[in-house]
DNA sequence: CGGGCTGTTGACTC
DNA sequence: AGAGTCAACAGCCC
Protein backbone atom coordinates (compact mmCIF):
# COMPACT_ATOMS: atom_id res chain seq x y z
CA UNK A 1 0.00 0.00 0.00
CA UNK A 2 2.02 3.02 -1.56
CA UNK A 3 2.24 5.99 1.13
CA UNK A 4 4.02 8.78 1.37
CA UNK A 5 7.45 7.12 2.05
CA UNK A 6 6.98 5.21 -1.50
CA UNK A 7 5.35 7.70 -3.41
CA UNK A 8 8.30 10.08 -2.75
CA UNK A 9 10.60 7.51 -3.42
CA UNK A 10 9.18 7.03 -7.20
CA UNK A 11 8.72 10.52 -7.74
CA UNK A 12 12.69 10.85 -7.60
CA UNK A 13 13.13 7.31 -9.14
CA UNK A 14 10.90 8.64 -12.32
CA UNK A 15 12.47 12.37 -12.04
CA UNK A 16 16.10 10.81 -12.55
CA UNK A 17 15.00 7.96 -15.07
CA UNK A 18 12.42 10.04 -17.18
CA UNK A 19 12.70 13.69 -17.29
CA UNK A 20 13.59 14.96 -20.77
CA UNK A 21 12.38 11.67 -22.68
CA UNK A 22 9.20 11.84 -24.85
CA UNK A 23 6.39 9.92 -24.90
CA UNK A 24 5.79 8.23 -28.45
CA UNK A 25 2.73 5.96 -27.83
CA UNK A 26 0.09 5.23 -24.35
CA UNK A 27 -1.54 1.85 -24.24
CA UNK A 28 -4.62 2.14 -21.92
CA UNK A 29 -5.63 -1.60 -21.09
CA UNK A 30 -8.13 -0.09 -18.03
CA UNK A 31 -10.09 2.75 -19.45
CA UNK A 32 -11.58 3.14 -16.06
CA UNK A 33 -8.49 4.55 -14.51
CA UNK A 34 -8.57 7.88 -16.49
CA UNK A 35 -10.43 10.55 -16.15
CA UNK A 36 -11.00 11.50 -19.40
CA UNK A 37 -11.61 9.47 -22.98
CA UNK A 38 -8.54 7.08 -23.78
CA UNK A 39 -8.82 9.38 -27.04
CA UNK A 40 -8.41 12.68 -25.25
CA UNK A 41 -5.89 11.07 -22.65
CA UNK A 42 -3.55 10.17 -25.56
CA UNK A 43 -4.18 13.10 -27.66
CA UNK A 44 -3.06 15.04 -24.48
CA UNK A 45 -0.20 13.31 -23.67
CA UNK A 46 0.81 11.50 -26.95
CA UNK A 47 4.61 13.84 -28.19
CA UNK A 48 4.61 15.53 -24.35
CA UNK A 49 8.09 15.67 -23.39
CA UNK A 50 8.73 14.96 -19.77
CA UNK A 51 9.85 18.21 -17.11
CA UNK A 52 9.64 16.78 -13.72
CA UNK A 53 8.21 14.37 -11.52
CA UNK A 54 7.10 15.29 -8.04
CA UNK A 55 4.69 14.16 -5.56
CA UNK A 56 1.56 15.42 -3.44
CA UNK A 57 1.10 13.18 -0.50
CA UNK A 58 -0.36 10.01 -2.57
CA UNK A 59 -0.13 11.65 -5.57
CA UNK A 60 2.56 11.22 -7.97
CA UNK A 61 2.46 14.62 -10.16
CA UNK A 62 4.22 14.13 -13.99
CA UNK A 63 4.65 17.38 -15.74
CA UNK A 64 4.55 17.63 -19.39
CA UNK A 65 4.97 19.95 -21.77
CA UNK A 66 1.77 19.49 -22.66
CA UNK A 67 -0.19 19.53 -19.27
CA UNK A 68 -0.02 16.89 -16.20
CA UNK A 69 0.15 13.11 -15.73
CA UNK A 70 -1.48 12.59 -11.96
CA UNK A 71 -0.80 9.18 -11.02
CA UNK A 72 -2.62 7.08 -7.58
CA UNK A 73 -2.07 3.88 -6.88
CA UNK A 74 -5.14 3.28 -5.06
CA UNK A 75 -4.41 0.43 -3.06
CA UNK A 76 -1.63 -1.22 -4.12
CA UNK A 77 0.16 -1.76 -7.52
CA UNK A 78 3.37 -0.69 -9.34
CA UNK A 79 5.02 1.27 -11.66
CA UNK A 80 8.14 -0.24 -13.38
CA UNK A 81 10.32 0.61 -16.23
CA UNK A 82 10.71 -1.70 -18.96
CA UNK A 83 11.51 -2.20 -22.46
CA UNK A 84 8.82 -2.57 -25.00
CA UNK A 85 10.06 -5.78 -26.01
CA UNK A 86 10.54 -6.91 -22.13
CA UNK A 87 7.02 -5.87 -20.17
CA UNK A 88 5.82 -7.29 -17.70
CA UNK A 89 2.87 -9.64 -17.10
CA UNK A 90 0.49 -7.34 -15.57
CA UNK A 91 -0.07 -3.96 -16.55
CA UNK A 92 -2.91 -1.98 -17.02
CA UNK A 93 -1.34 1.17 -18.63
CA UNK A 94 1.78 1.60 -20.74
CA UNK A 95 3.36 4.76 -21.82
CA UNK A 96 5.92 4.20 -24.34
CA UNK A 97 8.91 7.03 -25.04
CA UNK A 98 10.84 7.26 -27.77
CA UNK A 99 13.54 5.77 -27.02
CA UNK A 100 12.29 2.16 -26.79
CA UNK A 101 11.59 2.10 -22.90
CA UNK A 102 8.54 2.28 -21.28
CA UNK A 103 6.44 2.96 -18.27
CA UNK A 104 4.24 0.29 -17.12
CA UNK A 105 1.28 1.06 -14.59
CA UNK A 106 -0.31 -1.44 -12.83
CA UNK A 107 -2.79 -1.75 -10.11
CA UNK A 108 -3.82 -4.62 -7.33
CA UNK A 109 -7.46 -3.27 -7.41
CA UNK A 110 -7.63 0.06 -8.65
CA UNK A 111 -5.54 3.53 -9.38
CA UNK A 112 -5.90 6.23 -11.49
CA UNK A 113 -4.03 8.14 -14.31
CA UNK A 114 -5.62 10.95 -15.13
CA UNK A 115 -5.00 13.78 -17.35
CA UNK A 116 -4.74 17.79 -16.83
CA UNK A 117 -3.99 20.26 -19.07
CA UNK A 118 -1.81 22.97 -17.71
CA UNK A 119 -4.28 25.71 -17.31
CA UNK A 120 -6.91 22.42 -15.58
CA UNK A 121 -4.69 21.28 -12.81
CA UNK A 122 -6.19 24.21 -10.03
CA UNK A 123 -9.96 22.23 -11.56
CA UNK A 124 -8.75 18.55 -11.08
CA UNK A 125 -10.88 18.04 -8.04
CA UNK A 126 -9.30 14.65 -6.41
CA UNK A 127 -5.71 16.85 -5.97
CA UNK A 128 -6.93 20.12 -5.66
CA UNK A 129 -8.21 19.28 -2.35
CA UNK A 130 -5.01 17.60 -0.83
CA UNK A 131 -3.48 19.18 2.24
CA UNK A 132 -0.35 19.87 2.97
CA UNK A 133 2.78 16.77 2.35
CA UNK A 134 3.02 14.75 6.10
CA UNK A 135 6.60 15.52 5.96
CA UNK A 136 6.44 19.35 5.64
CA UNK A 137 3.86 20.05 8.64
CA UNK A 138 5.73 21.78 11.42
CA UNK A 139 4.06 21.07 14.87
CA UNK A 140 2.58 25.04 14.90
CA UNK A 141 0.51 24.14 11.45
CA UNK A 142 -0.81 20.83 12.86
CA UNK A 143 -1.93 22.88 15.92
CA UNK A 144 -3.62 24.71 13.48
CA UNK A 145 -5.29 21.86 11.81
CA UNK A 146 -6.34 20.48 14.96
CA UNK A 147 -7.57 23.26 16.68
CA UNK A 148 -11.34 23.05 16.85
CA UNK A 149 -12.25 19.76 15.27
CA UNK A 150 -14.07 17.38 17.35
CA UNK A 151 -13.59 13.98 15.64
CA UNK A 152 -10.93 11.43 16.31
CA UNK A 153 -7.05 11.56 15.59
CA UNK A 154 -6.92 8.84 13.63
CA UNK A 155 -9.21 9.96 10.62
CA UNK A 156 -7.88 13.65 10.53
CA UNK A 157 -4.28 12.01 10.09
CA UNK A 158 -6.20 10.13 6.88
CA UNK A 159 -7.91 12.55 5.90
CA UNK A 160 -5.74 13.38 2.78
CA UNK A 161 -7.32 17.14 2.37
CA UNK A 162 -5.83 17.65 5.81
CA UNK A 163 -2.83 16.16 5.97
CA UNK A 164 -1.22 14.19 2.47
CA UNK A 165 0.39 11.69 2.47
CA UNK A 166 -0.63 8.89 5.29
CA UNK A 167 -2.33 5.66 4.70
CA UNK A 168 -3.41 2.97 7.17
CA UNK A 169 0.57 1.31 7.03
CA UNK A 170 2.57 3.71 8.53
CA UNK A 171 -0.45 5.24 10.92
CA UNK A 172 0.39 2.44 13.48
CA UNK A 173 3.45 3.42 14.18
CA UNK A 174 3.10 7.47 14.20
CA UNK A 175 -0.26 6.97 16.88
CA UNK A 176 2.40 4.63 18.88
CA UNK A 177 5.12 6.98 18.87
CA UNK A 178 3.41 9.80 19.51
CA UNK A 179 1.73 7.58 22.36
CA UNK A 180 -1.68 8.68 21.28
CA UNK A 181 -5.12 6.19 20.77
CA UNK A 182 -6.36 5.97 17.74
CA UNK A 183 -9.84 7.21 18.77
CA UNK A 184 -8.28 9.83 20.94
CA UNK A 185 -10.89 13.19 20.15
CA UNK A 186 -8.75 15.90 18.91
CA UNK A 187 -10.04 18.86 20.88
CA UNK A 188 -8.95 16.86 24.23
CA UNK A 189 -5.23 17.39 23.09
CA UNK A 190 -2.83 19.35 24.78
CA UNK A 191 -0.21 21.45 22.95
CA UNK A 192 2.26 18.82 24.18
CA UNK A 193 0.80 15.95 22.63
CA UNK A 194 0.70 17.76 19.23
CA UNK A 195 3.98 18.56 19.00
CA UNK A 196 4.76 14.91 19.96
CA UNK A 197 2.49 13.66 17.03
CA UNK A 198 3.88 16.13 14.71
CA UNK A 199 7.45 14.49 15.72
CA UNK A 200 5.85 11.24 15.28
CA UNK A 201 4.60 11.95 12.06
CA UNK A 202 7.76 12.63 11.02
CA UNK A 203 9.86 9.67 12.77
CA UNK A 204 7.50 7.24 11.55
CA UNK A 205 7.48 8.61 7.66
CA UNK A 206 11.38 9.91 7.32
CA UNK A 207 13.28 6.80 7.88
CA UNK A 208 11.06 4.59 5.43
CA UNK A 209 11.19 7.58 2.98
CA UNK A 210 15.17 7.44 3.15
CA UNK A 211 15.42 3.39 2.36
CA UNK A 212 12.77 4.06 -0.93
CA UNK A 213 9.91 3.45 0.95
CA UNK A 214 8.50 -0.15 2.57
CA UNK A 215 9.93 -3.80 1.71
CA UNK A 216 6.23 -5.25 0.34
CA UNK A 217 6.46 -2.24 -1.95
CA UNK A 218 8.65 -2.50 -5.46
CA UNK A 219 10.60 0.34 -7.24
CA UNK A 220 10.95 1.29 -10.71
CA UNK A 221 12.94 -1.70 -11.72
CA UNK A 222 11.10 -4.02 -9.12
CA UNK A 223 13.58 -3.87 -5.99
CA UNK A 224 11.90 -4.13 -3.13
CA UNK A 225 12.29 -1.39 -0.93
CA UNK A 226 14.42 -1.16 2.59
CA UNK A 227 12.22 -0.14 4.86
CA UNK A 228 11.89 -4.04 6.63
CA UNK A 229 9.56 -5.48 8.96
CA UNK A 230 11.97 -5.30 11.70
CA UNK A 231 12.08 -1.13 11.49
CA UNK A 232 8.21 -1.45 12.39
CA UNK A 233 7.38 -0.67 15.74
CA UNK A 234 4.03 -1.96 16.30
CA UNK A 235 2.12 -1.96 13.20
CA UNK A 236 0.80 -5.52 12.19
CA UNK A 237 2.36 -7.29 15.41
CA UNK A 238 -0.37 -8.65 17.13
CA UNK A 239 0.56 -10.47 19.88
CA UNK A 240 4.12 -9.30 20.12
CA UNK A 241 5.82 -7.06 23.20
CA UNK A 242 5.62 -3.86 22.95
CA UNK A 243 9.17 -1.89 22.58
CA UNK A 244 8.75 -0.01 25.13
CA UNK A 245 6.97 -1.83 28.02
CA UNK A 246 6.42 -5.50 27.14
CA UNK A 247 3.10 -5.85 27.01
CA UNK A 248 0.99 -7.95 24.02
CA UNK A 249 0.61 -5.41 21.17
CA UNK A 250 -3.27 -5.94 20.17
CA UNK A 251 -5.28 -5.21 17.10
CA UNK A 252 -8.61 -3.04 17.01
CA UNK A 253 -11.63 -1.79 15.05
CA UNK A 254 -11.29 1.64 14.49
CA UNK A 255 -14.24 2.60 12.06
CA UNK A 256 -13.81 0.21 9.27
CA UNK A 257 -10.28 -0.27 9.78
CA UNK A 258 -8.36 -1.55 12.20
CA UNK A 259 -5.37 -0.18 14.48
CA UNK A 260 -2.27 -1.78 16.10
CA UNK A 261 -1.81 -0.33 19.76
CA UNK A 262 -0.22 -1.09 22.88
CA UNK A 263 -2.85 -0.71 25.32
CA UNK A 264 -0.30 0.36 27.87
CA UNK A 265 0.97 3.38 26.23
CA UNK A 266 -1.71 4.47 23.83
CA UNK A 267 -4.55 4.68 26.50
CA UNK A 268 -7.84 5.39 25.91
CA UNK A 269 -9.07 7.45 28.75
CA UNK A 270 -6.31 10.63 29.68
CA UNK A 271 -6.25 10.35 33.25
CA UNK A 272 -6.06 14.05 34.55
CA UNK A 273 -3.22 12.74 37.23
CA UNK A 274 -0.93 10.50 35.91
CA UNK A 275 -1.78 7.16 38.00
CA UNK A 276 1.66 5.69 39.86
CA UNK A 277 2.54 9.49 41.90
C1' DC B 1 -12.85 -24.49 -2.06
C1' DG B 2 -14.66 -20.56 0.22
C1' DG B 3 -15.02 -16.94 3.37
C1' DG B 4 -12.66 -13.13 5.61
C1' DC B 5 -9.53 -9.62 5.45
C1' DT B 6 -7.00 -5.61 3.58
C1' DG B 7 -5.66 -1.11 1.49
C1' DT B 8 -7.76 4.20 -1.02
C1' DT B 9 -11.05 7.27 -2.33
C1' DG B 10 -15.41 9.50 -3.39
C1' DA B 11 -20.20 9.33 -3.03
C1' DC B 12 -23.78 9.06 -0.26
C1' DT B 13 -26.66 8.99 4.01
C1' DC B 14 -28.00 10.16 8.61
C1' DA C 1 -18.92 18.36 10.88
C1' DG C 2 -18.37 13.85 11.31
C1' DA C 3 -19.50 9.10 11.49
C1' DG C 4 -20.98 5.19 9.00
C1' DT C 5 -21.67 2.39 4.77
C1' DC C 6 -20.78 1.10 0.08
C1' DA C 7 -18.54 0.17 -4.27
C1' DA C 8 -14.54 -0.41 -7.26
C1' DC C 9 -13.01 -6.53 -7.41
C1' DA C 10 -6.84 -8.90 -6.48
C1' DG C 11 -4.59 -11.87 -3.80
C1' DC C 12 -3.28 -14.02 0.47
C1' DC C 13 -4.40 -16.83 4.49
C1' DC C 14 -6.51 -20.51 6.82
Amino acid sequence: MPELPEIMSRAGEMKRALVGKTIADIEVLQPKCLNVTVKAFRRGLIEARLLDVTCRGKWLFVETTQGWLLINLGMGGEILLARRGALPKKRRLIVDFDDGTCLILNFWWFGYAHYAPHDKLGKHAMTAKLGPNALSITARELNEIVKGRRGAIKSLLLDQTRIAGIGNAYIHDILFMARLHPLRKMHTLNEREIEALAKAIEKGLRPSAGKGGAFYEVNLYGKPGRFKARDILIGYKEGKACPACGTRIEKIKTGSTSTFICPTCQPLKLGKRKRKK
